[in-house]
DNA sequence: CCTTGTTTTAAACGCTTGTTTAAAATTGCT
DNA sequence: AGCAATTTTAAACAAGCGTTTAAAACAAGG
C-alpha cells in the first residue's frame, strides 16, 4: 500500500537536508517546500507546525546517531575491540551526515530549543552496560582509572569534532574540501592509536602502542 | 574623552551576548535593542545594518579566540611546554567563553554565512611558526611523524569539544552543569597527559607518561 | 534665547514569516 | 458516471522582520 515515495515522506526528506542544513531558524516553511517540490501548506496538512515537524527530524536524526553507538556496544566483543569498532563505525558515520552533531548540540544548547524527552533517549546508551563494562575493566586494572564521563568526552571530541570544525579546520591549514577528507582517513587511525594506547596502556611489554 | 560606557559600546555588548548565545538568524533586531535597553532604530544609526554589526562582533569573537593562542605560541618556550600552555589557557578562556567555538564554527559552515577575510585572520598563527616548530621536533625525532592538520585537530578537539557539547554530554551522564564544570578540570589534566604522551613519546626510559 | 548639529524616539515602510481558509483537483468506490 | 473523501492549490491572514523616516529631545556656543 506505501507508494515508492508518498508526499509524506518528501517533505520529511526535504525537511531533513533543509533543517540539518541550516537549523531551525536558519530556514522557513516555505524553503523546505520549494525543496520538496510542493506548496507550504502541505507542510502544515501532514505535520501540524514548522516546530512539530522539526521535533520528528531532531528525533529521527538522534536516533539515527545513537543506533550506529548501540549496534557496536550490545555486541559481545572485549571493550577495547568495542571501542575501535566504535571508532571505525563512527567515522564512517560521520562522513555520511557529518552535519548531524552540530545539529544535534547546537538545538540541544538552545534554551528554546525542541525538548525531548532525553531520559529514555539516552538511557538507551546505559543500558547497552557500556559504562558497567568500563568499570569492570578498570577494576582489574586493565583499564585506566579515569572517570567515565571522561571516557565518552575522549571518544566523542576525536570522533565529532573533526567534522563540525572542518570548514575552520580547512581555512587554517589551507585545504580543499577533497584534501581535508583524505586527512581525516588518516586522522582517524591516529585518534584509535591514541586513545586505545591511552585508555589501555601496556606498562609491562616494550610494545606500549599496537598499530591497527 | 570616552564616557564610562557610551550608547555604541552598549549596543554591541548587548549584541556580543545575544549573537553568540543564538546565532545570526536565531535572533532579531529587536530583540539585541531591547537587551541594550534602547530603541531600535539605534541599531542602524550606529551600525548600518544587523548584518554589519554581526560581522563587527563575529570578528572581535575570533580575534579574541586567535589572541590567547597567539601570546602562548610566540613565546620561546619549547614546542612541548608551548602545548601544555595552550592547553592550559585554552580551557581558561572557554571555561570564560564556552559559547564562542560554536558560534564560530557555526557561522562559518554556513553558506549564506559572513565572509570574513580568512587570509588574513588565519596567517597569523601560521606567523608564529609554530608549525615550522612541529616540524623541526619530529625532524629531531622528538616529536611523533603525524600530519600537522592532525596535530591542530588533536589539540583543538580535545579542548573545544568538551564545552561544545557540555548540554550533551550533561543529559549522558545526568550531571548538573556544576558536576559536569568540575569534572572538566579533571579532563584539561587527562587531555593534558593523554596528548602530550602521544606527541612526545618517551620510548627508553619506563616512565612513559609524565605527571603535570 | 535662538540656532546648529547630534542623539534618541515613535511610527511607519515594505516584505517575509508561520499558519489558515476555502476552493479546486484528485482519488477511490459503487 | 457520480458521489464522498482525500489531497493539493492559490490566496489571504495577522504578526514579526529589518530598515527608514521624520519629528522630538538634547547639547553647546554665540
Amino acid at each position: 500500500m506505501k507508494a515508492d515515495s508518498t508526499t509524506e515522506d518528501k517533505i520529511k526528506e526535504a525537511a531533513k537536508q533543509v533543517f540539518i542544513a541550516k537549523g531551525f531558524s536558519g530556514c522557513t516553511s516555505r524553503e523546505i517546500s520549494k525543496a520538496a517540490g510542493m506548496n507550504v501548506a502541505l507542510v502544515n496538512y501532514y505535520f501540524r507546525s514548522k516546530s512539530a515537524l522539526f521535533k520528528i527530524i531532531f528525533e529521527a536524526a538522534m536516533g539515527d546517531f545513537l543506533l550506529s553507538m548501540m549496534e557496536v556496544f550490545n555486541t559481545t566483543l572485549p571493550l577495547e575491540d568495542k571501542l575501535k569498532n566504535y571508532l571505525d563505525r563512527e567515522y564512517e558515520f560521520l562522513a555520511k551526515y557529518p552535519e548531524i552533531p552540530s545539529f544535534i548540540i547546537n538545538e540541544m544548547g538552545r534554551k528554546d530549543g525542541v525538548h525531548i524527552d532525553n531520559t529514555s533517549v539516552f538511557k538507551c546508551i546505559e543500558h547497552t552496560g557500556i559504562f558497567k563494562e568500563c568499570l569492570v575493566e578498570q577494576a582489574a586494572g586493565r583499564m585506566r582509572k579515569i572517570d567515565i564521563t571522561s571516557i565518552t568526552l575522549l571518544m566523542m571530541s576525536n570522533c565529532q569534532f573533526p567534522f563540525m570544525g572542518s570548514a575552520v579546520l580547512q581555512q587554517v591549514h589551507g585545504l580543499s574540501a577533497e584534501q581535508y577528507q583524505k586527512q581525516l582517513v588518516e586522522h582517524k587511525q591516529i585518534v584509535t592509536e591514541m586513545l586505545i594506547g591511552y585508555l589501555f596502556p601496556k606498562s609491562d611489554t616494550t610494545s606500549q602502542i599496537t598499530k591497527k
